[in-house]
DNA sequence: GATCTATCAGTGATATATCAAAGGCTCGAA
DNA sequence: TTCGAGCCTTTGATATATCACTGATAGATC
C-alpha cells in the first residue's frame, strides 16, 4: 500500500488517482514512455503501489487529455505521432493563440504589455544567442512557453489558458522524439507580437500571430520528415 | 446486476463504463439535471444499476468534458451557469468555428458548397418562417448545430469537430434552462457565410463568422440577463 | 433553554476479489 | 520441422468491502 498522506488540503482527497495522473502525465511528456508504448493499468497500478482503481480514473483524463490513445480492447497507448496529429494541434494552436491575442488586444493593461515585452524580449534574445536547438535544452522552450500562456492570461479567458496548456503537454510529448533541426527565427519575433497588442488592433495582431504559428508549425513538420519515425511500435 | 451484453462491437468492451457516462451526459444536456445539481457517485451507481467503479470513470470524463464541476470534498455537481462560463465557452467557440471556416475556405470541394448552401438554406427558412423560439423547439437549434458541424467537417480536422461537439453539449445544457428571446437573425445570414467560404477569402470568412458568432453571444447574454437564476443550488 | 458532544448516516477513495477474453506458449502429432 | 489444440498468463471490467471524513442529529450538560 501506498503511505497515507492525511492530505491537508481540500483538495487532496483523490491523492493516489492524481498522483497517478500527474505522474504518468509527466512521465509521458518528459519522454520517458515512448509514443505507442502499450500502458497496463495494472502494471503502472503495482508500479505506482497502487490498486487498480485510481489507475482506471487517471487513464480516463491522459485519455480527455489526449495524451493517451485507447484503441480496441481498451488497450491504452502513449499517444503516437503522425502528420496527422501535428497538424491537428497546430490547427487547435492557430485557434487558441490568435483568439488569444485578439481579447490581449482589447484586455491588456499597460503594466501587462510590459510584461509582455520582458518575456518576448528574454525569448528573442536567447534565441539570437543561438541558445535554442541544444539537445536536452529546456530552457528555451520554457522562456517561449511563458510568454505565448502569459499572452492567454492577458485574454482574461481561463478556458482559453486550459485549452492552450492541453496543447502545450501535446507539443512537450513530441518534442522528446523530434529534434528539430537549426531554423532562424525572424529576429524581434516576439516582441512584434507584443507591438502588435499594443497598437490594438487585433486582425493585425491575428495575422501576426497565425504567421508566428504557422512557422512553427514548418519547424515541427521539417522535423517530423527528417527523423526515422521512432516510438512506432 | 446490469444486464450483461456480450458486446459484439470490439469497442464495447467498456459497456457500464460507457452508458453511465452517455446517460449522464444524455441527462445533463437534456435539461433532466438541474445545473448545480450534486451528483453522487453512489446515487449513480444503484440509479444505473452498476457498481461504483464505472461511475467514478464517468465522472472522470464528464468533468474533462466540462458537464459537471468536481469542488472541493470531490462533490460533483452539473455545471452551473454563469456569466463567466458563457463568455468562456463562446471565447472557445469563436476560436474553433473562425478556424474552421478559414480552413474550409481552402479545403471544401465544390460539392461540400452545394451540401453548405443546402444546410444554410435550410436554417435560413426556419429562421424566416420564425420556427425557432418556440418553446421546447428543437429542429431549428438541430439545424443550426448540423450546419455549423458540417464546416467543421469540411475544414478536415477532426480536432476541430471533436472540440466544437464538446462546445455543443454545453450550450445544449444552457439552452434547458435560458430561453432566448426573440432576436431576427439578419436574412440569409447563414448562407452568407457559405458565400464567403466560397470566395476562399479567409480573412473575410473569418470575420463573418466571428460576427455570427457574436450575434450569438448577444443572445445567450440576453437570454441569461432576462432569466432569473435558476438552478443556482 | 442553549450549547456542546457523541454517534450515525452518507459519501468518496481505494483495496481486493472475481470473471471473461485474448495472446502466447508448450507439447504432441503429422 | 511445422502446425494445431489446450493450458496458462496477462489484462480489462466490475462487484464488493473497508476506511476516513463530513455533516447532521440526538442526547447530555450547564
Amino acid at each position: 500500500m501506498a503511505a497515507k498522506k492525511p492530505a491537508g488540503r481540500k483538495d487532496a482527497q483523490t491523492a493516489l488517482a492524481r498522483a497517478v495522473f500527474e505522474g504518468l502525465r509527466d512521465e509521458i511528456t518528459g519522454g520517458k514512455l515512448r509514443p505507442g508504448q502499450v500502458l497496463s493499468r495494472r502494471q503502472v497500478a503495482s508500479r505506482y503501489g497502487t490498486s487498480y482503481i485510481p489507475v482506471i480514473e487517471a487513464m480516463a483524463r491522459l485519455e480527455s487529455a489526449g495524451l493517451i490513445d485507447v484503441e480496441a480492447r481498451q488497450v491504452a497507448r502513449v499517444r503516437t505521432i503522425t502528420l496527422e496529429t501535428i497538424q491537428d494541434d497546430y490547427v487547435l494552436r492557430e485557434a487558441y493563440e490568435t483568439q488569444a491575442v485578439r481579447l490581449a488586444c482589447e484586455a491588456a493593461t499597460p503594466g501587462e504589455i510590459e510584461d509582455l515585452y520582458r518575456l518576448a524580449d528574454a525569448v528573442d534574445e536567447y534565441v539570437a544567442a543561438g541558445g535554442t536547438k541544444r539537445t536536452g535544452d529546456k530552457e528555451g522552450p520554457l522562456l517561449h512557453w511563458q510568454f505565448h500562456r502569459r499572452i492567454a492570461e492577458v485574454s482574461r479567458c481561463r478556458a482559453l489558458v486550459r485549452e492552450l496548456e492541453r496543447i502545450e503537454l501535446l507539443r512537450r510529448l513530441q518534442a522528446n522524439w523530434y529534434f528539430a533541426p537549426e531554423v532562424p527565427d525572424l529576429p524581434r519575433c516576439h516582441a512584434l507580437l507584443v507591438d502588435a497588442i499594443e497598437s490594438r488592433n487585433p486582425a493585425e495582431a491575428d495575422a501576426s500571430m497565425r504567421a508566428h504559428v504557422r512557422s512553427g508549425l514548418e519547424k515541427e513538420l521539417l522535423a517530423y520528415r527528417m527523423n526515422v519515425t521512432p516510438g512506432t511500435r
